[in-house]
DNA sequence: TCTGGGGTCCTAGGACCC
DNA sequence: TCTGGGGTCCTAGGACCC
């Protein structure tokens, strides 16, 4: 029977603001999200203020300040590579690893036999992440990635678990199974809840018992495979290696709202040159490019216009310039005088590896001479800042479209600067 | 009173995740 | 006044084809 770990950093992008702060110990410590409007990260202390995962901070904001919270925009050099210190650390303590998200990783502990052994390695990977990084984090387990999910929800919700729940033996996951709320279960959202709670399905063990035929009748497959997961049945493997990226996206709210052409073909070049940045990190090309626009739904007396456009390129590229000529173009037909915008975003699509999408007419020289040039920019971009070198649209003035980050913290470890003093 | 049917591909929209 | 960003997968429905 295959066994999966979760391990996951508490409240991660709090404990990382905390890291370097120790006189925040014991003080609400909130992030706020791009443009510093949303609460995306709290520390427990922030949690039992009773302040909301996702809340507007202006509507939280008198709460915090009286209570002596700490309050940061989001610094993500800082948590990347944070990221990186604790995978680094769960590579070197388990054969196999699967990089879930930012915080997040499944662990393959197939072979570990007993369950004293299971639970024993659960406290030494959180000792050893305390110990490398300084990083809190919780470790669940079970014979389904599901369950192991769940049992990581376990153990951060109680805290006579010391942060490591094993859900092996069929009683703990029985008990584990009842007393979680099945909107707590991986894969099951709110509207998924709602639609099941018609159905007398409220808790994880109501939704294990609901039979398969039923689950089908009125819901898709992926809520059948949560289902037999959850009765552990492993229907999801470790991914190790991450599958190729299907779509790249950037895209930002503005600081203040745009109301002209001139600054809104900024920011779209900006987003433009940053996404072609990341398709050449993956070293796949993109053949084709989405543009969208939104006004602001929260303002309904203003005219909305929220525009999508799609352009196929004849010919796969990773080349920023071709990416950026085909952006600006659609955001020019996109624009419309009298709206304010307040969000903008370039999708690259199709993404396929480099030379599959055969050109008769390709002219291999040029292409040549186009990654040469794509790696001496990313080359000086990298090491001497994304500023570096720019192309003549994006200006890099102080234009009033860029985010807010009003309660940055420094980049502590990636910077040399801003390395922490000891002394 | 009237209807073909089945396969594939694409897109938009909805749901989920962190 | 102030409401994030970046992903994935599934389904339904339309177009098209034979």
């Amino acid at each position: 029977m295959p066994v999966y770990a979760l391990v996951d950093v508490n409240s991660f992008y709090a404990s990382a603001e905390r890291l370097f702060r120790p006189d925040l110990v014991g003080r609400p410590v909130v992030v706020l999200s791009n443009n510093d409007g949303c609460i995306v990260a709290r520390s427990a202390e922030a949690k039992a203020l009773g302040v909301p995962m996702g809340e507007p901070y202006f509507r939280v904001r008198d709460c915090l300040r009286a209570a002596g919270a700490a309050v940061f925009s989001s610094n993500y050099a800082l948590y990347a590579d944070l990221s990186s210190r604790v995978m680094r650390t769960l590579e070197a303590l388990a054969p196999a690893v699967e990089i879930y998200s930012i915080d997040e990783a499944f662990l393959d502990l197939t072979g570990l036999d007993t369950l004293t052994d299971t639970e024993r390695f659960g406290q030494e990977v959180r000792a050893r992440i305390r110990g490398d990084v300084g990083l809190p984090v919780c470790v669940g387990i079970g014979p389904t990635k599901t369950l192991a999910k769940l049992a990581n929800h376990a153990a951060k919700q109680d805290p006579e678990r010391h942060g490591v729940a094993c859900l092996r033996d069929p009683a703990a996951r029985a008990r584990a199974l009842r007393a979680t709320p099945v909107n707590a279960v991986w894969g099951v959202g709110q509207r998924l809840a709602d639609r099941l709670a018609e159905l007398g399905v409220h808790t994880a063990e109501d939704l294990a018992n609901l039979s398969p035929r039923r689950i089908r009748q009125h819901f898709p497959v992926t809520l059948a495979r949560t289902a037999e997961e959850l009765r552990g049945c492993a229907c999801h493997d470790l991914e190790s290696e991450p599958a190729p990226r299907q779509q790249i996206v950037c895209s930002r709210t503005f600081g203040t709202p745009v109301r002209d052409e001139p600054a809104l073909r900024e920011a779209v070049a900006d987003y433009a040159v940053r996404a072609a940045e990341r398709l050449r990190e993956t070293g796949q090309h993109a053949a084709a490019l989405s543009v969208f626009l939104r006004t602001d739904p929260h303002r309904t007396a203003e005219p909305q216009h929220m525009p999508t456009a799609t352009r196929r390129l004849t010919i796969a590229t990773d080349d920023t310039r071709d990416l950026l000529a085909v952006a600006l173009r659609i955001a020019e037909e996109l624009w419309r005088p009298g709206h304010a915008y307040i969000k903008a975003g370039v999708m690259l699509g199709e993404l396929q590896a480099p030379g599959i999408s055969g050109d008769l007419f390709a002219d291999d020289a040029a292409r040549a001479r186009s990654a040469d040039l794509m790696q001496a920019v990313d080359a000086i971009n990298r090491r001497h800042g994304r500023a570096a070198v720019t192309y003549g649209v994006q200006r890099r003035g102080r234009a009033e479209w860029r985010m807010r980050r009003d309660y940055l913290s420094p980049a502590y470890t990636t910077r040399w600067t801003d390395l922490p003093v000891v002394g």
